[in-house]
DNA sequence: TTGCATATATGATGATTATCATCTATTCTC
DNA sequence: GAGAATAGATGATAATCATCATATATGCAA
């Protein structure tokens, strides 16, 4: 089988990095093992170290393209909505949907691995790529923000970033009772409707 | 060495139960195993399904442990506060705090655990346990809001939990940056100045 | 077309894991 | 005090894991 084109090398590494993205997220960084990563990727385990050093660059590699993903959301959001409020309103919308709570592999990486990501020791490349990440939804967000309610508005939007946060993990915890979706309820309500400056 | 008195096996299951509600709040529910535990508890690790019946169990009856911490801590502010107001202002304010923020093992279940909880399959024993904690936990905050901003008291109560569980999990996750002091330092200012009722 | 470089597959390694069986010494019960 | 019940220690099991060494067959350069 082996040897395969330079072009099929450059999928299939691709293709590692978006099972990864997608896994990891499911499974949280210590529920994938390399074998599961590149069966979903449609190889066999042993090319794994042909592409990465190592399971911990491969987690870096995933985080980072898992913001991008949610990154490009965003971008598309705010560049379709009327105004940059319109588009806060949207982002939060969509974030604090059930849709969105329940699909874990192409959900927010801030509601998945944040957890996950604050165990690892301070050196792991995944925390740098997380904190980059973080970074880049935060500027984005702040932007769109007003900061009405005497708070700058950066601080409004990692407050309401952190609300969103919140409702997802504890509607995901509780996913199976109406607990779920009145946490998912309850921030909609603080972040959108009374005028939205709230959190 | 063995068969120990009566007493000292109720002591050494309580102490593997204590271990078990630390490190899996340290760790995470993969992220220990039944030897780490029971040496945690200073025992060896066989003796250990002689007090539960599969890791699943012991994570079930550690979560409970760490909620009814939870539950005693929060009881304790209230009992001693001026008013339900200024009791929620307490709780709000050390949830907050750099020291609960960093201070895995003994902090809220609902940070540290929601993620795993929520990644378990819905039979698993842990997430009845997690959904009563909660669901304590959230009746403890409703009897202290007020939602005065057209809200319900538990709705209030819910988006407030949300915003303290997404801050404190996205600091840790940023911890050593200074992002981490802002998201606390921002759900603070969400949550306690500007009147309070906010999310 | 020839030959080499190399991407992937196969397989091995040693570590770690949850769980269970058995052994033993001591504590309870009578 | 004697015997039985049992808590916990020792050790085994089979599974899973990350990582690496080697084999192989194919793409690519000449």
């Amino acid at each position: 089988m082996p040897r395969v084109s330079r072009a099929q090398t450059e999928l299939n590494r691709s293709a590692i990095e978006e099972a990864s993205a997608r896994l990891f997220r499911e499974q949280g960084l210590h529920g994938v093992s390399v074998e599961a990563l590149m069966s979903a990727a449609g190889l066999t385990h042993g090319g794994f170290y042909g592409h990465f050093a190592s399971k911990d660059e491969v987690a870096a590699v995933a985080c980072q393209s898992a913001f991008g993903q949610s990154k490009a959301v965003w971008a598309r959001r705010i560049a379709s909505a009327s105004s940059p409020a319109e588009a806060r309103r949207q982002i939060a919308a969509n974030y604090l949907s059930a849709r969105h709570m329940s699909s874990w592999g192409q959900a927010c990486p801030l509601a998945s691995l944040a957890v996950d990501v604050a165990r690892e020791p301070a050196g792991k490349p995944v925390r740098a790529a997380f904190l980059a990440g973080v970074k880049d939804l935060v500027e984005m967000l702040s932007g769109l923000c007003t900061g009405r309610t005497g708070r700058t508005a950066r601080a409004q939007a990692l407050a309401q970033l952190a609300t969103m946060v919140g409702a997802v993990v504890l509607a995901r915890a509780t996913q199976g009772a109406p607990l779920s979706e009145e946490f998912l309820e309850s921030a909609r309500a603080a972040l959108l409707e009374s005028g939205g400056e709230a959190s």
